[in-house]
DNA sequence: TAGATTGTTAATCGATTAACAATC
DNA sequence: TAGATTGTTAATCGATTAACAATC
């Protein structure tokens, strides 16, 4: 039952991008796609995204491509987000505010629903649409309201604990903004935003 | 002579994360760090590790692991972060607010020089220390500056034509934070920061 | 029907790992 | 010296691509 374990990560990986793009089609008024076409915008081999797709379904028609509408409607599913997901974020500097304030997450599936801070000047301001909570509330606050996504945005020294934390309270899955590798338990996901690190792979080739 | 370009591109992506990791581990007063140690720390195999680093060169003492100062100073060389790389950031909304007045570029190999928006109500205002500026002087002033880095934090509508402008000025690696591929030259890089794709990827697994 | 495109197989390609002689 | 760890080789593992019968 559980998730179908043999898809491979990398397949995983690429299923959001691929949804992005279907997106952007429908909204260019396409209702059916060929794989050929997908990967000329994504600069993927159109192999590679019939391969990946043929995982999860036969979703394609021969001679016409890819149902633009039931597509996404099934990657959502697949990917889980054909509902609304609560987040909790943790650190409410610059960047902090910037994402309790960035309209992008609720048309794609989330939604920021508390956000958390150490600083006693912070707590009690408001963060978007949203009043920063003392963060030492969370674990209690995160718990009761079943959240299971974390997004950490405070200075590196204080991620790791942030991460021991959200687990404790039973977040599964946390993207980190601060620029540090955080060690968790092998059932939480993290992935990593830190904006050095994709900046210091462009420069080898300049 | 050019740039070694038999160094496969993931190993590359995985330089800046032992270069972070090995500024970590200096802080922490380590003079010398061996493979497994730096694997633990990354959860990476410490034969990965010891490939990667002998593509190029032998850093590694046998018996003792690396040492730490000349491998960070080695690793900052290979990726070019042996300086401080100038860039140009469009789209000064809250997240590219957030990016100006961020302080963790400047001590890893970037400045933001010079901040664009299209908006007349935001040009002439103050982002971080800089006066965000029309975006029709782009090209001149990115030309001049001989700037090769962007990063584009505009919404998505915006980011391909901006992509295309900041080419045409002569940058040759972008970071994008919209939610949407972009095409660009070959010989140009991007790399992609929209905070959907990680979250997504996640909730396959919850 | 004719043309186009899928899903899938087999072949290729590339990355990771295990193991160990060399050596600090 | 003895113990530890590197750099490297060969083996394993996994991902991508090419090609095509099936079929819309």
């Amino acid at each position: 039952m559980a998730k179908k374990p043999e898809i491979p990560h990398v397949v995983v990986s690429r299923l959001p991008i691929y949804l992005r793009a279907l997106e952007h089609a429908r909204q260019e008024g396409l209702t059916c796609i060929s794989s050929q076409e997908l990967g000329e915008r994504l600069s993927i081999s159109s192999a590679q995204i019939r391969k990946d797709l043929s995982m999860f379904g036969e979703y394609g028609k021969q001679g016409r491509g890819y149902p633009v509408d039931a597509l996404i409607h099934a990657l959502r599913q697949h990917l889980h987000v054909d509902r609304v997901w609560d987040v909790v974020l943790v650190g409410v500097g610059d960047l902090g505010h910037a994402l309790a304030r960035y309209k992008g997450f609720a048309e794609r599936g989330f939604r920021i629903a508390m956000a958390f801070d150490k600083d006693p000047a912070k707590i009690g301001t408001t963060a978007g649409d949203l009043t920063v909570e003392d963060i030492r509330l969370l674990a209690r606050r995160v718990q009761e309201a079943g959240i299971k996504i974390g997004m950490i945005a405070t200075p590196a020294a204080a991620a790791q604990e942030v991460a021991n934390l959200l687990v404790f309270a039973g977040v599964r899955a946390i993207l980190n903004y601060a620029p540090i590798h955080l060690t968790v338990p092998n059932d939480v996901r993290v992935e990593y935003l830190d904006p050095v690190i994709p900046l210091q792979r462009m420069t080898y080739y300049l």
